[in-house]
DNA sequence: GCTCACAATGGGAACGTTCCCATCCTAGGT
DNA sequence: ACCTAGGATGGGAACGTTCCCATTGTGAGC
């Protein structure tokens, strides 16, 4: 009975302890007891339980090319929409016995490349990917070697992989039947630089699209940068254009944010001008009256990503999928034109 | 020339198109690239670059011990806090060439004993732990095998291990001060269950210690449970015991969270009833007035718990080190009694 | 009783690196 | 010219697994 030296047991340790072979060590942490005499098998778990032991993922990942690893790229890990959704991913990935390594690339392109090579360099055996930039090139080549991908939320139309994310020309319907239900008439939608984000550019081209099969509405597209005043001109100008009944569709989370700020900058009270944000974010139900949201499932789209990239594990052959989940309706006091109306869409 | 097999190069493969040996090429990749020669130097890297090859990381972390991955523990990724610790945690580890592993608990002390185990069998290097429970014998464990250790945020006063995290009772000198100077005289110290949390432990502390030197001040400290109506019954109790110049000061985001919900319930105007939180979101400058906050130095305590990582994987033998960081206060509408009051607090 | 299938077990070669230790060569000191 | 120090390079073992392929033992079928 040595002094306990500062190192991992291991498998070898295990077998001599047990005075089995390395082979039939690695069949009991391999999930494979049942091939175990019983008498064995108790040899064995208690010369582990004895010294300690823990398989060695990383030895195991070398010979079998199982490094259980998943990878995660996240364009923005402060986004309570990744957040959200990496949640979803790594309960997925716990689920199934799955490890995640996250890489967040801060919006930089540059990073992006640099990360993508980094969790390929640790073998990972998924990748969910959130891209920031086009790291075509990159992705494509890593599809091509056979690793399963998953782009979540944003797509890049050349990569072949599967996409995970909101059905967004269903939540532009949703959100402008809604306005319009509410009794608003002048929409506008306001949404970040387009960029390279596909479902940004989809909102955008969906809203316009809608806006023309309603002869009802009346509705203008911008698109200011967040950062300073312009947000606030473009709404003050909007409003002092069209009057009453007019009301903001927010593209994300960030512009409901900037919006929120512009039109109580402007002293404009909530539901009179209309406010509906796409994501939901922990604080839309605390400023009066409530702003109202269209939720991503984003949990359900985090699982999803998980099952994609295990399915393609499992037969890499598939054609690529396109899994869109539709958005769910918070109304609050945000799109209510008048405190005492139709109270019918409240839950 | 062969077909491109689906599978990645490796150092052999670049030797042999290289004409040199693996450990030459080992040398390259392993940053002693000054120990070869200009000829040779330069035929490695195009070998390298013609094959697309890029160190399999698993198969480095086997041999040296060294993984190059540093964990971290998270007990709740969906706060706030967490995420934006664990964004500099990131940036930090990047910065030094570590990638990182995020395992999250969601509070779960059984959880938080498998992840532990988890993080251990890939080898990471070091392990930034928040911890949920009292996952004591495995912590000491680990740190007596040798493994950097550093608390965040929340300490098990057996383990010895670094820690890192907010000055607490300094946090609550600050709120305390704040107060008095902007005319609250009736304090409710609102806190989650105090549990195992040391930092939960230590405000409340603080709080009764620093009223008792106050004469001028009137305090009470509640910890009632987040979920049902027990935070508005006790904010409405305090409130009608004490009257005017009562003020609220919450220990954490959540807390925050549920105060807010609860004035807006009984329909008190903030800042009427003073409203302090600790921990800055995203929110607190959107509700009216704005609630005043001390903010953490998230990405700060996350890379300080990187470098505390490195400097111990650089000399194992130093003694456990406490880097605390003072909150910074964030003076809104919500601690201003009457809206005409001295401007001086506001930056 | 002999063969054969099959279950239980073990030996050894990978996996892709790193690192210790040669080996070779050249230039400098004598 | 000879010895040697030291720079450049390479060979091989190790790291802790998995997995292919034996090798043994046991009972059923004839």
């Amino acid at each position: 009975m040595s002094v306990r030296a500062s190192r991992h047991a291991t498998l070898l340790e295990v077998a001599r302890e047990a005075d089995a072979s390395k082979t039939s060590v690695s069949r009991y942490f391999g999930g494979e007891r049942e091939r175990l005499s019983p008498a064995l098998r108790q040899r064995i778990g208690e010369a582990a339980r004895r010294l300690g032991y823990r398989p060695n993922q990383i030895a195991r990942g070398l010979k079998g090319g199982r490094s259980r690893l998943l990878g995660m790229l996240v364009a923005d890990i402060r986004n309570p929409y990744s957040i959200a959704v990496m949640h979803g991913v790594e309960q997925a990935c716990r689920e199934h016995g799955y490890s995640l390594l996250v890489a967040n690339t801060d919006n930089d392109p540059a990073q992006e490349r640099t990360h993508l090579a980094l969790l390929a360099s640790y073998r990972v055996e998924g990748l969910v990917v959130n891209v920031a930039g086009s790291p075509t090139r990159e992705l494509q080549d890593m599809a091509d070697q056979g690793l399963p991908l998953v782009l979540l939320d944003r797509w890049l139309a050349e990569v072949e992989a599967d996409v995970v994310g909101l059905d967004n020309p269903l939540a532009i319907d949703m959100a402008v039947d809604h306005l319009r239900r509410q009794g608003y008439r002048n929409l506008l939608f306001l949404s970040e630089p387009l960029g390279q984000a596909s479902p940004r550019q989809q909102r955008w081209q969906r809203f316009e699209q809608r806006l023309a099969d309603e002869p009802t509405l009346y509705g203008e597209r911008r698109a200011p940068p967040l950062g300073g005043e312009a947000v606030e001109d473009v709404v003050r100008d909007f409003l002092a254009r069209t009057g009453r009944s007019a009301a903001l569709l927010c593209a994300n989370g960030n512009v409901t944010l900037a919006a929120t700020r512009a039109l109580q900058a402007l002293g404009v009270p909530l539901g009179e001008v209309g406010l509906l944000g796409i994501d939901e974010l922990d604080w839309c139900g605390l400023v009066p009256p409530g702003i109202s949201t269209l939720a991503q499932p984003t949990e359900a789209i985090g699982r999803a990503a998980v099952q994609h990239l295990l399915a393609r594990l499992d037969d890499a052959t598939q054609p690529p999928r396109r899994t869109l989940y539709p958005a769910r309706l918070n109304a609050r006091g945000s799109t209510r034109l008048e405190g005492l109306n139709d109270n019918k869409e409240w839950q």
